[in-house]
DNA sequence: GAATCTTGTGATAATGATTATCATCTGATA
DNA sequence: TATCAGATGATAATCATTATCACAAGATTC
């Protein structure tokens, strides 16, 4: 690992109250130093090669923790279930990145998306998707109601 | 059923080459009757309503079948396993509809959103995510080998 | 409308991803 | 170094989704 990258993990466990162990070390590692949209199979493969005794199940813990204390993101705010939508006019959605709740946006409420350069060579595009992360006021309100 | 849906349904069925099931109808109109952004569970549910005795097989059969024809969307082009991105630039993804793959796309290559007019009351706005959907250049090569 | 054929359905087993449990071990702190 | 909270590994449990297959129901033809 490179000196910068271990300086760095070190510094967030200490000011995330996270021991610094040898195995999330390896995990942040394997996802930092390579770019990719991994998932924790993927990751507990690669950390096999400096683990071999390594669970899958911290693994898991461990990208678990790392997310909730914001050293490394979710892809997507959807994971779960699979959900359909039948809402046929062109709209956008509202996600709660706590409860994970979605609401529709009118398509209106948004400009639109303006395309700086060409994407790369080969993608065909078929279109944009606008998500609004945030808080929604059901999440809000239970969070002022705790303090 | 309204009128208008059922012959919508009708119609969408034989434009498909689907039989106009009884099952098929009621899932149908589970889901378009009512806004909402629903699980295979929740239209289960909903459906057992109307026909106690159908399966969620059937469900799940049903709304791959209606996805597949286009009748029906996917909330988000991810479901499927979790994915972590340990890319803290700002960016955005290029997402395959097809294998599902992401690519990172540049933050400068999409112009900022614009906001017009206000976001639903008591929703607290943590940042605009666009998702570039399109068939990746892998698909488009596989597609094109096939014809 | 009945016969036939194709497709869809329901029950349930199988699979795959994720989480829970718990005995044991290790990093952090004194 | 001793102590202890927190982390790990093994594995069972859970949950979502898919596969299988015998039986039933639409579609088509007469």
């Amino acid at each position: 690992m490179r000196r910068e990258t271990y300086n760095e993990f070190r510094r967030l466990c200490q000011e995330h109250s996270l021991a610094a162990t040898h195995q999330r070390q390896t995990i942040y590692e394997a996802l930092v130093s390579r770019p990719g949209h991994y998932s924790p199979e993927e990751i507990y493969e690669q950390v096999k090669q400096d683990l071999p005794s390594i669970s899958l199940a911290t693994v898991y813990k461990n990208l678990k923790t790392f997310v909730h204390a914001g050293m490394l993101r979710e892809v997507s705010p959807h994971h779960g279930s699979w959900r359909i939508d039948a809402n046929h006019h062109p709209h956008h959605h509202l996600v709660c990145t706590r409860c994970r709740s979605i609401t529709d946006l009118d398509f209106d409420s948004l400009g639109p998306v303006k395309l700086r350069g060409k994407l790369p060579s080969g993608f065909r595009l078929e279109k944009f998707t606008i998500e609004v992360q945030g808080i929604c006021k059901a999440c809000t309100a239970a969070e002022t109601k705790q303090h």
